[in-house]
DNA sequence: TTATTAGATCGTACAAATACGATATACGAT
DNA sequence: ATCGTATATCGTATTTGTACGATCTAATAA
């Protein structure tokens, strides 16, 4: 957000929307799908995977843990991510309560 | 995203990183929740709500429009907005089955 | 007609996100 | 101790997002 307008939004929408950012970079979907579908979850190989630089798959994990999503661990020479499903439940439920309230109030009949 | 690549991603990935950057902004997050629990859905009233000027909502109202997720329509003077459920719908359903997909998966042993 | 109102768009300034190479760090192996 | 490997962080370039005032457009009102 460019200016201090962050504070003059609701503390829900400001949560929703920080929730969303997280996932808007196709990078850290694929991250949080590899690390789901997969037991081993080393970072090297998400650098393998993705289309990126090693820097920048570091920059896009610590966001993802920044916000809770993922926990690291350290592992030998090696780090080791994973879901905090915990976190990841939170959010779903959320946004999920956001768009069921939004559609409480569905009508087809305005555009 | 900086460079071209958008392209390197599936088209999955994409599809729901877009979506996600849509209900990245808490205006956007109000101005789909206004929408959806008032009946008149009238762009100045938007305006009124939010701590943003005109010029700002109106560029928010493009971007929801840009994706899908809201329609618009001339009413005399003014502007008419309305959610489009049909499009929300199938985003809120692609988000949930890419994380119920996820959920699947789900082990609690590795950090 | 002219004036007013609502809204979109333009131009622009600034902030945040994205990407990469280079470097630092930390661990294991030799 | 030195080397190699894995990862994080730094510095920086570039792109994208956000915000606002000013202006343009279209419709109504006078």
């Amino acid at each position: 957000m460019a200016l201090a307008r962050k504070e003059e939004f609701a503390r829900r929408e400001n949560e929703i929307a920080d929730f969303a950012k997280a996932l808007a970079h196709p990078a850290r979907i694929a991250i949080l799908t590899a690390l789901a579908l997969k037991k081993e979850c080393i970072c090297g190989d998400l650098v393998l995977d993705l289309p990126l630089a090693q820097s920048t798959v570091s920059q896009h994990l610590k966001a993802l843990k920044e916000i809770g999503l993922i926990k690291g661990a350290i592992d030998g020479p090696r780090s080791r991510y994973c879901i905090d499903w915990k976190v990841f439940d939170r959010f779903q439920r959320h946004l999920q309560q956001w768009s069921g309230r939004l559609g409480q109030y569905r009508t087809d009949n305005c555009c």
